[in-house]
DNA sequence: ACCTAGGATGGGAACGGTTCCATCGACACC
DNA sequence: GGTGTCGATGGAACCGTTCCCATCCTAGGT
């Protein structure tokens, strides 16, 4: 039975005797204030630190001055490229400021949502990241009135008010349909997942169907639908779009990547040659270039998305910036022409 | 002026006090010892905290007892959508057993990972899993030093001691040669990321060697090489490979879902046909259907591999499982045939 | 009726930091 | 030379929990 006592990490105030100082002079070193001690105590505390390979213990630290240095952020779905390419910007982005991100994935569940943001709530985060599944208003309150600054990513809710970041929905959807007239496509099928609790896809397919009633030479459909895999709905849906219609080229429009992954799909099975029909996406992913002649997407800026995201979050935290009015970032997408559009 | 005193959380004395009883009686409510209180005091506490919308300080809970209910993740890249699958199955695991995940993304950087893991003992977290990047022994001691159990996933570090989980490399390796050659290929090109530092690479690349050597009826050869995009060392490989040599049927194995993409992109740069030049990857991906005619791949039990692993940091929790000996488990691939492996 | 076992409850120390405030020289200024 | 100031340092309270231990009350045994 001679198992070690598990030698449990070393505290401060075994950092301050090993010095021969006090513990408050330790932490001021820690904390950013060595200016105010000699060269002689700096050296020493340094090497007492090194010794005991001392680390601060975060949640002692989060318990007096409520810095906790975590950031939360709630993911909708964390399967989707999307989302951890954004995540991927925020983590490096948070790392670069010392802050850590404790990230929560929902799978677009609310009951979950709420969960993980009274988790958050109890890691005492100093900020909230959330692409909101649902609409948490309670909770997102709870938190805001606590003093948390909290910044929607990608989707908006209209009932709290925070900063927003995320794509020019409107802007992407006119870039899209330009491009499609472009190359001739004169009757677009525009696809996406039920918009209903996710803000960015209502404010697209809402700006499809304005595109519809103003550009004259354009007509359309509109068709919304869970995207499981072996979608047979959406098999159909496609299938009828596909084989209708007379010498009017047609093509169709993916409100997000989920959706071109699962069009792609039911194209494929149903044997539809890409270009002929034309395919257009939002979100890019891996593999675009390579189904059939490729397809065409538009390109989301995350990394940029990212960083402004955190930067927003940073400026809530400063003093100054607290009582700022809400602001929304917006980002034009980029298009990434192939061969999907090209008749 | 008039900025709410930002509602402070309350805390379990203000809870206390509300309900009329001391905060030992509402830290032990809340610890699972309801029993030992009556009912008409449980129901009074439950009143107050419903009342004062309470929730307890996990950093405070984590400070005395050192039961910070968190597990630490180190993911040597959260762009992969492999690693995004296990993740997400460890996320859900640990959540049922009321522990969050604290992720921590490395980009293959030995330094980031050093950094991470010390933040993560910062936080005190119970358990550590870790997809390493490098050789992280050091830290990893440290850890393992102080009780914290640690599970290294999908790739084993062999100078330190803990429970692994991951695929059953050799296995895959010589499943996939099985099918190719069932399928009438005879010469296979290997191609992986450098192995160094991912020892199931390493694993992977050895069994394909050895059976290179083994079995009589087959020949190849093997390349390493970093995987950007827009490869030209990679695709200059391929070329040689797919217009070199005769009339004996070629094919690639790509040695995980990265290679795969890389190799697809440079092939279908070089307008290869797949089918006549076989291709098979380790790693199944969302749109291994869509390219061409399909590409045939051996997909990894993510779900299973990602409750395993919690399921072996849970029971090293236990005062019981503390002492075992380090355990690996092991899962077989699943061969998916699509049309890549047909000739 | 007395003693006691045991259940219900509360008081207070401890956890590992941060931070306010006090102390103590030394130095400069008048 | 008194004294005000400033830099360097330490003491101790406090953050919100958990948990050990003390206290009180009631019921059961003799």
């Amino acid at each position: 039975m001679s198992s070690l006592p598990a030698a449990s990490r070393s505290t401060i105030l075994e950092v301050a005797r090993d010095a021969g100082v006090s513990k408050t002079s330790v932490s001021r070193y820690l904390g950013g204030e060595r200016h105010r001690l000699s060269i002689a105590m700096q050296t020493r505390i340094a090497t007492a630190i090194q010794r005991l390979d001392y680390r601060p213990n975060q949640m002692a630290r989060g318990l007096k001055g409520g810095r906790s240095k975590l950031v939360g952020m709630l993911v909708a779905d964390i399967r989707n490229p999307f989302s951890v390419a954004v995540l991927h910007a925020i983590e490096q982005a948070c790392r670069a400021r010392g802050f850590s991100l404790l990230v929560c994935n929902t799978d677009n569940d609310p009951d979950q949502e709420r969960d993980h943001l009274a988790l958050l709530a109890s890691y005492r985060v100093e900020g909230v990241v959330i692409n909101a599944a649902g609409r948490p208003s309670a909770q997102l309150k709870a938190l805001a009135d606590q003093g948390t600054p909290i910044v929607l990513l990608d989707r908006s809710l209209n009932d709290v008010e925070a900063d927003a970041v995320g794509l020019d929905n409107a802007g992407a959807i006119d870039m899209a349909l330009g491009h499609l007239l472009d190359r001739g496509y004169r009757h677009v099928l525009y696809v996406s997942e039920p918009p209903e609790g996710a803000s960015s896809r209502q404010l697209r397919l809402e700006r499809f169907r304005q595109r519809l009633a103003q550009v004259p030479e354009l007509t359309g459909e509109t068709t919304c639908l869970p995207m499981q895999r072996d979608n047979d709905a959406l098999r159909q849906t496609l299938h009828g779009f596909v084989s209708g219609g007379g010498p009017v080229p047609r093509a169709i429009l993916c409100a997000n990547g989920n959706v071109t992954l699962q069009v792609a799909h039911a194209l494929n099975a149903l044997g539809v040659t890409l270009g002929e029909t034309g395919l257009l996406g939002i979100d890019e992913l891996d593999w675009c270039a390579l189904a059939g002649p490729g397809i065409t997407t538009l390109a989301q800026p995350t990394e940029a998305i990212g960083q402004a995201t955190v930067a927003s979050l940073m400026q809530r935290l400063e003093p100054t910036g607290r009582q700022a009015p809400p602001r929304r970032t917006e980002y034009a997408a980029r298009l990434i022409a192939r061969g999907s559009t090209h008749r």
